[in-house]
DNA sequence: AATTGGTCCAACCGCCCGAAG
DNA sequence: GCTTCGGGCGGTTGGACCAAT
């Protein structure tokens, strides 16, 4: 018996490199008539001397329909911005929330582009902090994104947990797969990155009201003092596609219902600051630390996104 | 015109994970 | 429990292109 993995398909005679208009034109008709059922056959089946892992790559990036090639508009940057911020370096999650775009495409833009715009901005494009010697920051904001990375961890940890949990039930592979002669498949959106939506429902709603809004077990809630966050400054972003989600629930014995509102009714609060528990990293603040907190990062986050507007490229900023 | 260096991005590679047997 | 398989993901690479010298 053969021990760990064979490779995807045999190496040798196959072809490599950049895909020729016929190679796609093949691709492409086999496709439209049978669908995609296995990956490692297909090359065999459409007559292609292509490893199947190619084909799959070759059809996810360029053939499918509905992708957006090309420029990115000004949202479409502060999205990814955004998002990568949240996010960190999980394309696919990115991609998922910007429609018609790739995450392949995505990955090169950042490493071409906002990277670049963001260094020259003195932002750490990795951390989203102003570096060090930068005159962006200040010694008091580098606090404040400390804070804000620790309750970010705490939310990505607990939606790992979370999407662990119901991806096992709901979220099979196969369930995408495109069907002979039908629209391609709607984009994956994992569970998880229904984060997205909380955060925009936790930080935009009016501040009398104390709203509701999910995550995992915990899930968390607004608190009446706090109203913005450094990530949702431009979520009505008409380009950022916060997907809906079927997997929203009130208590986890009813995981799966739909729920159109994307809200959940019940959190928890902690007992003594009223915050959700969703911000443990902000438990020792006071409410009013916090919110102090927060309107600094909501000035930090406008200032970078602003000066991605008034930036046109090829300026010095740029 | 030739060379060099930088940029961009399509495609590949290796790893990982879940499903199936 | 184990192995194998299929597919997804993120990091990296190679070559085309372009501007500067």
């Amino acid at each position: 018996m053969r021990m760990g993995r064979s490779p995807c398909c045999e190496k040798v005679g196959l072809k490599k490199g950049p895909w020729t208009p016929e190679e796609d034109k093949q691709l492409l008709a086999y496709i439209e008539q049978y669908g995609y059922g296995s990956w490692r056959d297909l090359p065999a089946k459409a007559g292609l001397q292509r490893c199947g892992k190619s084909c799959r790559l070759r059809w996810s990036n360029y053939l499918r329909p509905g992708i957006k090639r090309g420029n990115f508009s000004l949202q479409e940057e502060q999205s990814i911005i955004q998002l990568h911020a949240l996010l960190g370096n999980r394309w696919s999650a990115i991609a998922s929330h910007l429609p018609k775009r790739t995450d392949n495409e995505i990955k090169n833009y950042w490493n071409t582009h906002l990277k670049k715009k963001l260094s020259k901005m003195g932002i750490d494009p990795m951390t989203h902090r102003p570096k060090i010697n930068s005159s962006f920051g200040s010694a008091a904001n580098l606090s404040h994104m400390a804070q804000w990375e620790i309750a970010r961890l705490e939310a990505e940890a607990r939606l790992v947990r979370h999407s662990k949990f119901i991806s096992s039930s709901l979220i099979s592979p196969h369930h995408f797969r495109l069907p002979t002669n039908n629209p391609p498949p709607p984009p994956q959106v994992p569970p998880s990155l229904d984060v997205l939506k909380a955060w925009q429902e936790m930080w935009t709603k009016p501040p009398r009201t104390r709203v509701s809004s999910l995550v995992d077990d915990g899930a968390f809630v607004s608190n009446a003092t706090l109203h913005q966050s450094p990530t949702s400054l431009n979520f009505s972003d008409q380009n950022l596609c916060f997907m809906e989600t079927p997997y929203v629930r009130e208590s986890t014995s009813n995981i799966g219902n739909p729920n159109p509102t994307g809200i959940i009714p019940h959190v928890a609060l902690d007992p003594l600051s009223e915050l959700p528990t969703f911000i443990h990293g902000f438990s020792e603040l006071s409410p009013e630390t916090l919110t102090g907190y927060l309107d600094d990062n909501s000035r930090y986050w406008n200032s970078i996104l602003n000066n991605l507007v008034v930036s046109p490229v090829g300026s010095p900023v740029f």
